[in-house]
DNA sequence: TTGATTGTCAAGCCGACGCTTAAGTGATGG
DNA sequence: CCATCACTTAAGCGTCGGCTTGACAATCAA
């Protein structure tokens, strides 16, 4: 089970636009800090410390091989958000199920109270 | 399809811990504004706010009845964020399948080039 | 009506965050 | 070796976001 840390980590590093817009990015394969900085039109810098939140947070990680830093996409850190929202959803969707015995009045209900 | 506006707004929305944590208190039914702010520790205006900025990502609903403002989640907003992530989870997964294909080297590839 | 409850609005504070520039490091090519 | 490339680090700047306080509804109970 993943601690509150971690979840709070992932949530802060998909809360940014950009950081999601990398994402994306490496949606298609691995790719270089320049290759991610390029679509962005923000400097290497910028990117840097991007990667780093999303580093943190399980989302990417890299690679250094000569001076060129390969980034390729996780998937421990989705698995997290995944996980957190398909509980709040499970939880929606369970009230909903109530909601619906109740209002449908059965024909037939589990116990007949009709006249 | 949602809106590339809806997924800012969501994962904006999901960025903060204490819209969060109302989020997961509301996962045990409705609540007040004020049922909200106790475990919070913080003042209703700031509540509301919140409220403000989830309620615009479609991940909760209110409604005023009489007095008291009852908030609910609402599946809407949850289905844009589990896609956006369940998407990129695709992708990362598909990867992994080629990277096995190749890996594997298996004695009938599909189509047979070897010597 | 009076008073308490429940929420809303506006203003402002302040720390966190995203970005930039500038200077520095290490690998690579000629 | 020297220049270039691909980052990295540090410092600083401006904005945005979360929170508070205080004044102001609106509703309910006695």
């Amino acid at each position: 089970m993943p601690k509150q840390s971690d979840i709070d980590r992932v949530f802060h590093a998909l809360g940014d636009p950009t950081r999601r817009a990398m994402v994306e990015t490496l949606g298609s394969g691995p790719a270089s800090v320049s290759a991610l900085a390029k679509p962005l039109g923000i400097s290497l810098a910028a990117v840097v410390q991007h990667l780093q939140v999303l580093e943190e947070s399980g989302l990417v990680t890299t690679e250094k091989v000569g001076r060129v830093r390969s980034c390729r996409l996780e998937p421990k850190g989705f698995r997290v958000a995944e996980q957190w929202i398909a509980d709040r959803k499970s939880l929606i969707e369970r009230k909903f199920d109530r909601l619906e015995a109740l209002l449908s009045e059965e024909p037939t209900p589990p116990s007949g109270d009709e006249p």
